[in-house]
This record gives C-alpha cells, sequence and structure tokens, in this order.
DNA sequence: AGGTGTTTACCGCTCT
DNA sequence: AGAGCGGTAAACACCT
C-alpha cells in the first residue's frame, strides 16, 4: 500500500478503494447525499489521479454503486430537475471497515445481513431511501430555520445547522479519515478549534489532496460542489462549494465539553486522535458505534445520517 | 448523444 | 485452497 505523506500523490492512486472515495464524497456533503456527477467531482476534486483515465474509474465507480447494498439510491423529487438520482449511504453501513483499511473491508454490507439491529432503520433499499428523504428533508427545514434566524452570519460561514456537529463524526467523513491516518507528531492531528484540519500543516500530509491546488487557502475542505437546488436553496450557501470552512462554528447542538487540557479542540478529536492507538479503525466500535459518542452502540451510520436530524432537531 | 444505472464476467489480491 | 473483496471491462437499457 502507498504511504501517504512520503511521496505526492498527485499522479499516484490513493489508498482508498471506490467505496471509501464514494463514501467520503456522499459524507463531505451536510445532505449526506450526493448524484453521481459531484461524486466524480469531489473525487476528482481532491485526489488528482482520478482526472485522468474518467472511464475507467468512472465505470468501476457506477458498478460499485449499483453492486454494493451500502449505497442507496434516492429518486430525484419532481422538483429536483437533473440527471439521475442521489446516491447515499446506507444507515448501517457505517462499520464496513473494521479492519482499518479502506482499501478493503472485512466484509461486504448486505442488506439483511448480520447489520447491527437498529429499529429505527430500515434495512430494506427502498426503506432505506425513503428514511434517507425523510432526514433530508428535516435537515432542509432546518437549514432554512437557520439560515432564517442567522442573519448576522458573516459570508463564508457555514450554517451551523448543515456544519458536521462537533460531536460524532462519522467513519467516512473526510475529516475523520484525514485524522486517522495522518496524525501530527506526538499523536495530535492538525485540527483548527473547528474541528477541521488545518491544511496547511496537512499540505505535506496530503499531496493528493492538497497538493494540487485544488484545496489551497480556499478551501481546507470543500464542500461538494454540486447543484443542491433540489432542496429548495443552494447549497452552496451552506456548503459553501469550495470555500473556507467557518472559523467559529456555529453550533446548533450542544456540542460536549472540549478537552480539558486542550482548549479550543473539539471532543471528538481526542476521541480518535490522541487516544486512538495506530491500528483503531475508524469504524472501530470505540468511535464508530458509539462507545465515545453519544449514538447507540451498532448504529454508526444512523448516528452520522441522523447527524442532521439532530441539528434539526436541536432547532426545532 | 451522452449520462446514468444494472448486470455479468474475469482477474488479482488478501484473508481465513 | 477456497472464499471474499476490489478493480476493470463490457454490454445493455433507460433517461434527459
Amino acid at each position: 500500500m502507498p504511504r501517504p505523506g512520503r511521496n505526492t500523490y498527485s499522479d499516484q492512486k490513493p489508498p482508498y478503494s471506490y467505496i471509501s472515495l464514494t463514501a467520503m464524497a456522499i459524507q463531505s456533503c451536510p445532505e449526506k447525499m450526493l448524484p453521481l456527477s459531484d461524486i466524480y467531482k469531489f473525487i476528482m476534486d481532491r485526489f488528482p489521479y482520478y482526472r485522468e483515465n474518467t472511464q475507467r474509474w468512472q465505470n468501476s465507480l457506477r458498478h460499485n454503486l449499483s453492486f454494493n447494498d451500502c449505497f442507496i439510491k434516492i429518486p430525484r423529487r419532481p422538483d429536483q430537475p437533473g440527471k439521475g438520482s442521489f446516491w447515499a449511504l446506507h444507515p448501517n453501513c457505517g462499520d464496513m471497515f473494521e479492519n482499518g483499511s479502506f482499501l478493503r473491508r472485512r466484509k461486504r454490507f448486505k442488506v439483511g445481513g448480520v447489520q447491527p439491529p437498529d429499529p429505527l432503520v430500515p434495512t430494506k433499499p427502498p426503506d432505506a431511501a425513503h428514511y434517507l428523504q425523510q432526514q433530508q428533508a428535516k435537515l432542509r427545514l432546518s437549514a432554512l430555520h437557520a439560515a432564517a434566524h442567522l442573519p448576522q452570519v458573516p459570508s463564508g460561514y457555514n450554517l451551523g445547522s448543515v456544519a458536521p456537529p462537533s460531536g460524532f463524526k462519522h467513519p467516512f467523513a473526510i475529516e475523520s479519515i484525514i485524522a486517522r491516518e495522518y496524525k501530527m507528531p506526538g499523536g495530535l492531528a492538525a485540527f483548527s478549534a473547528t474541528g477541521y484540519p488545518l491544511h496547511n500543516q496537512l499540505t505535506p500530509a496530503w499531496p493528493h489532496v492538497y497538493g494540487s491546488g485544488m484545496m489551497d487557502s480556499a478551501a481546507p475542505i470543500s464542500m461538494a460542489t454540486g447543484d443542491y437546488s433540489a432542496y429548495g436553496m443552494p447549497l452552496k450557501s451552506i456548503c459553501h462549494g469550495g470555500q473556507t470552512l467557518p472559523a467559529i462554528p456555529v453550533p446548533i447542538k450542544a456540542t460536549p465539553a472540549s478537552m480539558p487540557g486542550l482548549p479550543g479542540l473539539p471532543a471528538h478529536i481526542p476521541a480518535f486522535l490522541a487516544n486512538s492507538p495506530q491500528s483503531l479503525s475508524p469504524t472501530s466500535p470505540q468511535t464508530a458505534t458509539g462507545q465515545s459518542s453519544p449514538a447507540a452502540p451498532g448504529e454508526p451510520m444512523t448516528a452520522s445520517a441522523s447527524s442532521g436530524l439532530q441539528a434539526a432537531v436541536a432547532v426545532h
């Protein structure tokens, strides 16, 4: 496996399978669902390797989307013009990469398989899609609500209701992946007080992500850049497609107390950085199934998929 | 026409 | 060794 941080990935294949890449893309968007074209865009933006031979890897990626039950297709609503459907992660697929490798899963996620039972999360794809659509609708409401109540939010600031909550982060969230694999010397990742990686410090370690100029000072972690008008408002205003994330997040949901001794660091950072052994998988129970998070064990994805819902509930 | 989605097949690799 | 996973190619159908 290539070792990130030594040589540039500019033209090398990133150490992630298409499944993890796709999951990252989906997780990067507050809506937790993306059309195919935006998944392409996300991958190409962050991994220069994938700017070539697009036909080849995009075919593979489509194959993965269809073939793997961990991805569910969410049809566009009538007021959502555009090609193709939205793709989301199945609510129960959070623990696929139990062995800590983003190249190979321990087990293929199968609907109806041996997923941890979660009575709140439907297992059948159509139901899961419907379930997620409901979450998106609630998320949209919360976003609108937040927009209405945060008129003074400076431009360039994320809206708290859809910013990744300061608490749990899904293992596929790019922040989590970055955090786990590219710890700073001493075990402390280069995270800003917002919980987002300090790209300047990460640049040497993430040349395949940051080295291409795509993630320059204007976009440490650029959100998906697609058109999300499907949800009634341009999500670019939420995600700030390719824009700087807020220096000061506007949390809707009360965040756990910051780590004593690490002022300014979100509580989740020490949870899987300072205390995480090298072998700790981002999807390990400690981080993904809620032993250190409010999420109930066995529903890592639920916690993530409903992170927006949590915000929505907090708002309403 | 081009993008999207599904399916099948094959090969190489890793894990058990 | 066998099973399972990931990557790739290809064909086909559907949709915009």
